[in-house]
DNA sequence: GCCTAGGTCCCGTGC
DNA sequence: GCACGGGGCCTAGGC
């Protein structure tokens, strides 16, 4: 830990601050505050106590005590003011691109902490839409008996179709999967399918593989005589030990820190 | 502030997350930490410095160094395990729904830290779809001159039409508002256009409101027939004053602390 | 409780 | 550089 001062004044606050946010270091700055801010929307946030984190690459951050998102935020900074004031610290921050603005008023500073974090490790991970794709292409049956994938991402003047295929009787199969199912996906299968059925001139059929399916969208879909398979995401989630191996042998953490 | 800790030990690190990280507090805890996580899906991060954060309402936070979503959480914890050992802190937080898992391992601990944070403020913001909805009921000529709202958030098979209309011909209008508008979204209103015009088999008019529009979108809606109407957010998002309007005159802001 | 749709979405990828 | 689509999305609003 760099610094840490409980009950800082204001001239303490903008002097760390002015030091510290525009250079590698995680900055936490918690008290009594208000928060405009304006840019894509606007907003206005009355007084309350919050915590105030300044990350190294200058994204920001204002957490309440509650809740999984940041009641403000800015996810890069590119220009900051700081500035002690007789009843307050202002704190503003500036991004360019697209142009707006996190204004924070302290009216009281509970503390202040400037530390550094070394981390470059990557976050590994499974389960995503792609690995079902992955899935289907080595194990087709997952979808049905005797299906046979032609293509993964074919292009059509609609869109890329995720997998081609042919089932048992020799039907061309459209394969549309996705993580999270909704009305658009259907739109989009109906789309696929209403393509290769003019490339072809046959009758093709459509099916939507997800983990999870809602019994509206369910029926949107088969309105269309188009067809929905489940898949278990367990069995598409690859086991800690395959997400290991693709790792090196030794983590790559390194103590040395980067001051600026 | 109620606590802060430097360099605690495992057994330090124990003690004061059994006591508060299932009460009303804000915890964060820094060090050298590996996560692992597994519901949804399925994610290894190796070795690093992180700042970990327990809000007051349960949700975790694992930052890292850099941007501003954090790399793992948990959006609400229902059970808590804590338990030191010999060479690590091991620091479980279960969901169950649905069902998942985040388990922390930190080999170093850097800080512990325990606040309460106060703040019933509630943010007031503009200019989000909602509001250009009511921009539009309220004054339908920025859409069409003659235009008359009829419904909004109609129910269709299909879902929620934003905004139903008739124009000076009488015909019948379906409004999407977007934001950010993109090739979804169209295919969105001309899921809603379709369902109408079967409801009344009748031709029915897509408009798409939005403050932006790209040329590439644009096209893929004219060629279905659909309509694109801009708007300026300026218009739309009221001035701060009357955002305050909708404040009371003082804040709720209350220093007493709720403990536990 | 599920379901629908928006978000100052953020963020990676491909053009 | 923009644009498109996914996300362990999260979160609010309806029913």
């Amino acid at each position: 830990m760099e610094k840490i001062i409980k009950n800082p004044d204001f001239s303490d606050g903008e002097e760390i601050l002015s030091e510290y946010l525009r250079r590698n270091f995680t900055v936490q700055v918690s008290g009594l505050c208000s928060v405009n801010y304006q840019g894509r929307a606007k907003s206005k946030l009355d007084r309350g106590e919050r915590l105030v984190i300044k990350k190294q690459d200058s994204a920001l951050l204002v957490h309440g005590p509650e809740n999984y998102q940041p009641k403000n935020w800015q996810p890069e900074v590119d220009e900051w003011e700081v500035k002690a004031q007789e009843d307050e610290l202002l704190l503003k921050a500036r991004r360019k691109d697209p142009d707006e603005i996190v204004e924070i008023r302290f009216e009281d500073l509970e503390f202040l902490m400037v530390t550094q974090l070394v981390d470059s490790s990557d976050l590994k991970i499974r389960g995503h839409e792609i690995d079902i794709h992955e899935s289907i292409e080595e194990d087709p049956k997952i979808v049905e008996e005797e299906l046979k994938v032609v293509e993964r991402e074919r292009e059509t003047p609609a869109g890329f179709i995720d997998v081609f295929a042919r089932d048992s009787e020799g039907n061309y199969v459209v394969i549309e999967v996705k993580r999270n199912p909704d009305y658009n996906t259907v739109l989009q299968l109906q789309r696929y399918v209403d393509e290769i059925e003019d490339e072809f001139s046959l009758n093709v059929r459509g099916i939507l593989v997800a983990p999870k399916m809602t019994d509206k969208v369910l029926d949107y879909l088969e309105e269309r005589g188009l067809e929905f398979v489940g898949v278990e995401m367990e069995d598409v989630i690859a086991s800690y030990e395959t997400i290991d191996n693709s790792q090196k042998g030794l983590s790559d953490f390194n103590p040395d820190y980067e001051v600026d």
